[in-house]
RNA sequence: GGUGGGGUUCCCGAGCGGUCAAAGGGAACAGACUGUAAAUCUGUCGGCGAAGCCUUCGGAGGUUCAAAUCCUCCCCCCACCA
């Protein structure tokens, strides 16, 4: 099957330029395809997967991905499909940020023997002379084209407008992929539908200097079915960092998908095949929290490797229940199928134990695992009863905790239904 | 550069001298119901261990017993004109 069909199939696509000369340009051999990936925050987070997943799968049908560091766009700032200008960051700050981005596009695509590239556009256009490119660059884009533009539009029409500045972005954007298509025979773009715009622009750009067809693909925007933006969730955004969102936080980012997603997501975020996934078709209700344990395993897995994966199953099995997963259900997965005692990973703090010694009120122990962020918000979940020690509901909210709280030094705070913190007594240096 | 309109708590958005920690909506949080789902209903939603106090309405000053509201200067945004 051609990567083209299977990033139909798996609900990539949400539109290509000139289907017929791509699909012949894919089935004559390797492809090179990019991605631009923007610094601006020092991990991708979630809404970066489907394009992340999509290089991955171009690299396993044995074409050549390149993932591109924005590290030069960067410092200008997309307003494509953005109703506000964004800050201009600070060029060290961008800097940081791309090279937290290298190091987590290494985990999902392979760049070792030139398999795939991983490039930064910093290196061609932060030494760009203006009068130059306005002179070789510039000329080819008429502005009545660009004010039309989809992507300038909300911001056209909007308050706020569209400054000079973002203006450029087009024009940097469609020479990256000049420059990819002239040194590295880089033919296709891809990108979230936002991008469409740029992408057509670099298309046009290098008809215009090369006579030569090139691609674009663009990813549908992912957005839940309760109409949110793919990865904010109440506690803020999902990261791919396991720094910023733990493994086991990300893998119940996961198990929360809404029934209505669930099917979609697996063709996205996982590589299993799609003749198992398919039989989501036939489970409806409860039955699908299976397949919900199976996506966020397999996407747990992807992103944080199996043992993260393994110990987010088991904590989650611990406390919400165990679920054993048939083996008939998915079996291309690497989803445990017994339960067995491992180390949890839990979220979890280390406290002295003269802190409870002397005891310390429950509503501060809250905000010192970061279960909530103030003490009043503490002492408002635990009126509410949202609050717990050890599976038990607190009603006092000054109640005070002690050692005697603790079971093999053990202490186990959740807020509402399924927010947990372990605390541990530290041991006391000899 | 000129003229006019703006900047309010996470977001949108009222308020235009005291009754304002600031209407309303959204988001979020908790409870009930459930399947760690959705929908629904109920409650909560600046900080301080209670009272009381403290901080917040672009920034800095000022008037007043009292300022988000009035005055002065400054910064930023928008529209029209140049």
């Amino acid at each position: 099957m051609s990567i083209l069909e299977i990033l139909h199939q798996r609900g990539f696509i949400e539109q290509t330029t000139h289907q017929k000369e791509l699909e012949d340009y894919i089935n004559q051999g390797s492809a090179t395809c990019y991605i631009g990936f923007d610094p601006t925050a020092s991990s991708l987070h979630v809404g970066s997967l489907v394009p992340i997943m999509a290089l991955a799968h171009f690299q396993r049908c044995g074409h050549k991905p390149i993932a591109l560091v924005g590290g030069g766009t960067g410092l200008i700032g997309d307003p494509s499909g953005k109703t506000e200008t964004r800050k201009l960051l600070t060029k060290e700050k961008i800097k940081e940020n791309s090279a937290g981005l290298k190091k987590q596009l290494t985990k999902f695509i392979d760049f070792t023997n030139d398999k795939a590239l991983l490039l930064n556009n910093e290196k061609w256009l932060t030494d760009l002379k203006y009068v130059d490119f306005l002179r070789d660059i510039g000329k080819h884009f008429s502005i009545n084209r660009m004010i039309k533009a989809e992507s300038y539009r909300s911001r056209l029409d909007s308050e706020d407008g569209l400054n000079f500045i973002e203006f450029n972005y087009m024009l940097l954007q469609a020479y990256d992929f000049l420059k990819l298509f002239e040194s590295n025979n880089c033919k296709i773009q891809m990108g979230g539908s936002d991008q469409w715009g740029n992408i057509v622009a670099g298309i046009d750009l290098i008809r215009r200097i090369h006579q030569k067809n090139s691609f674009g693909i663009t990813f549908p925007l992912l957005i839940t079915s309760s109409g949110k933006k793919m990865g904010k969730t109440e506690s803020g955004t999902v990261w791919l960092d396991p720094d910023k969102t733990s493994p086991y936080q990300y893998y119940q980012f996961w198990i929360n998908t809404d029934d209505r997603d669930l099917k979609r997501f697996i063709a996205l975020f996982t590589f299993l095949p799609m003749e198992e996934i398919e039989i989501i078709d036939s489970r409806a209700d409860s039955q699908l929290n299976e397949a919900k344990a199976v996506l966020a395993y397999e996407a747990a897995k992807i992103a944080h490797g199996k043992q993260e994966a393994d110990k987010a199953f088991f904590a989650a099995s611990g406390i919400f229940g165990e679920k054993i997963i048939s083996r008939s259900f998915f079996p291309s997965s690497c989803i445990p199928r017994k339960i067995k005692k491992t180390e949890d990973s839990l979220p979890t703090s280390l406290i002295e134990k003269e802190k409870f010694q002397e005891g310390l009120p429950v509503f501060k122990l809250f905000c010192i695992a970061g279960l909530t962020t103030s003490n009043g918000e503490a002492k408002r979940l635990i009126k509410q009863g949202g609050a717990y020690i050890n599976g038990n509901r607190i009603t006092d909210d000054q109640y005070i905790a002690t050692t005697t709280d603790f079971k093999n030094n053990i202490l186990l705070l959740r807020a509402g239904k399924k927010r947990y913190h372990k605390i541990i007594i530290a041991r006391q240096p000899d």
